[in-house]
DNA sequence: GATTAATCGAGACGGTACGTCGCGTCTTTCG
DNA sequence: CGAAAGACGCGACGTACCGTCTCGATTAATC
């Protein structure tokens, strides 16, 4: 019930069609040329929209494309099926099939994207806001889950946790993106995670 | 009498001054700068040295960049202490040495490195197989110590291990860099990864 | 009863306050950046106004232009002393009076305002009507009081005599502004036509 | 003999066919669109030259303009016909055939153009250095040979003479282009001028 | 010792993109 | 309805970068 979304502010508003408009033709670039080929005058002609409205919205051609490709007006879908790693599972997969809409399919071709986002100090923070975060959000709720469940130790600590398995999500995307889709990955992470590496586990 | 000197070219030879200034401005202006904002224009002027003295070395800026930044004389000690862990955390220790010789000495501007070796598919394959393959190599073998002293379980999947430990460390170093030289980082990921997160263990 | 009021359109009349502000803004503009750096939205942020409210008054910056420069308003009181050439000195008076009334004192900075005014066909030809041509009938008239008295000789031609002391007048308020204010320049155009530049003179 | 001229700069020189090529199509589209419509891109597509190429002449459009137009390379021919007068007329026929034969004809377009360069102190300055002072110095040499022969008085003040001159020469320019081909204008001028206005005269 | 061939610095060049500014119009909401 | 606010299309501006080129001046190895 709390309306304190919108202020209204005075003066035409910004029409919402450039903004998908642009966000759309963007995409379409990415995936026609390439991020190194995109340029802002051909995104303008294809989003049929001038250049000063989409440096209205974006500031730069960085943030445009942060926007563009990322992962900003994501929504996170956390899964609940009952089993915490069927859980991780589907949202890691959902990751993944979101990187590879966005992409059309050449997963490879991300780290010239992760490449930009970390260059610079400030996309990189926009990048933990609106993308590590709520992933890490989603991460604990499933882990907590796991704990209450009983497939995970009460004891084991949650961002550690969090911290192997995003990084090593990352490394395998950039160090051998084809192992990533099949799938595989996954099941081997969680079986070391699960049974420890401790010899007295046995 | 095969002389494995190259069959000397007539003509003025080509300045190894110049090769090492340029190189070493390229790594300076990286860490200033960053790779994105990095210009061939600007390295030429802070190396002394003209834009064509550059192109004649390198072909491209990518080939170049790829050079600066690359690892390609980095040697790998492999630790033996008898204590796996110990091992591991020199090992790394080691990593991160190598980074602040390299780019001098400022951890937390790693981000711009690692921005550097994504950003060119060359560079990255590159730094793979002058850099992770062997340290790969070196966490295979400290972990297969391990397995023989007893503190690593037979069966944990070697490849699965060392990604996670490799790319938390990445991930860390990126996320959250300050927690990084502390040493605590590793303490916890060995905790966890020893004790695993599965419920029955306790 | 029929009222000389304007029909009364229905709705909000417009604010006259608006009208003054951006003349006045417009001047002022003028004078610190020139013409050819006067801009509509600078204008509109000076007076304080938007940019639909100006033009609905002036369909263009050419007219708006002419407006703010235009001496539609200037009434030209032509003196008479009984000697032509103090008429003229004090014609001349008048009209660099006007020039610093009109924007606020500077006659260094005459050279924009004579720049706004050739700027635009249009401006140019209100100029002409509104004050170029007044100015002319006004010497013509003290130059006839001169033939009459004879000071000037009755077979000068009285549109060429304006146009060289007007013209020199314009020229040297371009080139040399620092010798109009003295007075120095009239006495010495004056002397010259008197005499003329024909040796039999002597 | 003094050959100080060549101190050639390192480093490739400027084309010379780019500049020629710049300002034979500058010259062209000033003709075909006129100089309120005359854009830089236009110009570097027409003469086949990128617009750094323009940029490294000039660093503006407005001085571009001005030695498209103007004047700066235009070398002064002083006739010398023995004739005061006669050389007078023909200085002044030489300028007014410039005008037409860079303006096509047009020579009432040509107040743009003279305004572009009023307004701004620095191309007034470059246009006095340029055009006003060699045309100066031109009306002075007529002057002074006219002084010997005996056309004009020996106490005639130079200046004033060629204030009064120029300066009607431009008012004519833009108020009454129209009469200023015809060649009655500088009858007229020469013959108020050569009598004075003086009642003694007769 | 003269010639030759590759190098060097300096910097101009074509092409292409960048991000900004200006004009005149359009679209809101508030008086 | 007018006004303030401000977004919009169009198009130009002046700058940066890349990789190539053209100069005159060095600098060895070869003749």
């Amino acid at each position: 019930m709390s309306s304190d979304i919108p202020p209204r502010r005075p003066g035409r508003p910004r029409s919402e069609q450039a903004d998908e408009a642009i966000l759309r033709a963007a995409r379409e670039l990415i995936l026609e040329f390439g991020v190194q080929s995109f340029s802002m005058d051909m995104l303008a002609l294809r989003a049929g929209v001038s250049k000063p409205t989409i440096y209205r919205r974006w500031g730069t051609k960085e943030e445009l494309l942060t926007d563009a490709i990322g992962y900003a007006s994501e929504q996170t879908v956390i899964p609940d099926t009952g089993d915490a790693l069927l859980d991780l599972r589907q949202l890691l997969e959902q990751m993944l099939g979101s990187l590879e809409e966005r992409f059309g399919g050449k997963i490879a071709s991300a780290h010239k994207m992760i490449a930009g986002i970390i260059d610079s100090q400030q996309s990189l923070q926009q990048y933990e806001e609106n993308f590590i975060r709520p992933r890490r959000k989603a991460y604990r709720e499933i882990i907590q889950r796991g704990k209450r469940s009983g497939q995970i130790r009460e004891d084991a600590d949650e961002e550690t946790l969090i911290d192997l398995v995003s990084g090593s999500y990352f490394y395998c995307l950039l160090f051998k993106p084809q192992e990533m889709t099949s799938g595989q990955w996954l099941q081997q992470v969680w079986r070391l995670l699960e049974d420890g590496i401790g010899k007295l586990r046995t």
